[in-house]
DNA sequence: ATCTACGCTCTCTTTTTAGTAAGTATAAAT
DNA sequence: ATTTATACTTACTAAAAAGAGAGCGTAGAT
């Protein structure tokens, strides 16, 4: 996605009408980044990443790939790369003879994980009504009434 | 400049230590819930669903499938079933000849939006900083210093 | 001389996901 | 009699993502 023109505009603005707004114009650059970022987080290793990030602070990759059960090298590499890219970890070549590198959280990384706190809370805050409707869900069928 | 630890913190629990919190042990259903969550919200169809419901109120299927652009019958059923199962949405069926169903957000759906705000506020007030990354990192190679 | 550790990268295969298009039921409209 | 509208479901296909595993370069340990 090239970065086209952008016009003074950074207010703090909410979603659309999620938080009841007007459905006023909203950036589809933030749209988009949105969208991506979302997705980036939904990739499951992002996540774990992150948190491994945040209680271990500076990682090495090996560690790392450790603190992520289940994780291959392959993900692992890419999920980081993706992170840098993004600025949410620095990483930090040592130039030594075995290979040393580390990775940690960014200000911008550590951020994004508490802007997810939010998700986060309000999971374990429905867990009992998203399982509860899940139950009910599966054992009707879908149809029923309101 | 990471928030290390923060003794006495007066707001919400914050996920693990992604607000700098000890590495406390942490509910796996409620780990799993967020994974699903965030999962789901990452399929493109479920926010843009979410917004558009949000938006315009109870919504019958097809003009749904005209306000979220792009979607296919097939994805949009998936997506609209995902949402009931986890009791985002309320569908109603008007037994009528051309069948009529009626799709709601419930209270847990809107919230659910709610909670992304955080997400999306920080999309937004970043924005600027992941494109500025973004670009360092593809200009320069991957390897920089802190 | 061989082995191990490290942080990858590359290729190949398998799995998952998404998109397309057709089919279904029914009654009213033409 | 045929068409239209609605809300799907199903089968097929294409594309994307993920996993497995080998390879690489070098230096220190054995």
């Amino acid at each position: 996605m090239p970065p086209p023109e952008r016009p003074g505009d950074d207010r703090p603005q909410l979603p659309h009408s999620l938080a009841g707004a007007p459905p006023n114009e909203i950036d589809p650059r933030v749209e988009e980044l949105v969208n991506q970022l979302i997705a980036r987080v939904a990739d499951k290793w992002t996540m774990l990443v992150l948190e491994a990030l945040a209680e271990h602070g500076e990682t090495r990759f090996t560690r790392l790939s450790r603190l992520v059960p289940g994780v291959s090298q392959k993900m692992l590499t890419q999920t980081l790369r993706q992170m840098e890219r993004d600025g949410l970890v620095v990483r930090t070549v040592h130039p030594v003879v075995p290979p040393k590198v580390e990775y940690r959280l960014t200000i911008l990384g550590q951020s994004l994980g508490a802007a997810f706190c939010g998700v986060w809370i309000w999971a374990e805050q429905n867990l009992a009504a998203v399982e509860a409707a899940r139950r009910g869900f599966d054992l009707r069928g879908s149809t029923k009434q309101d």
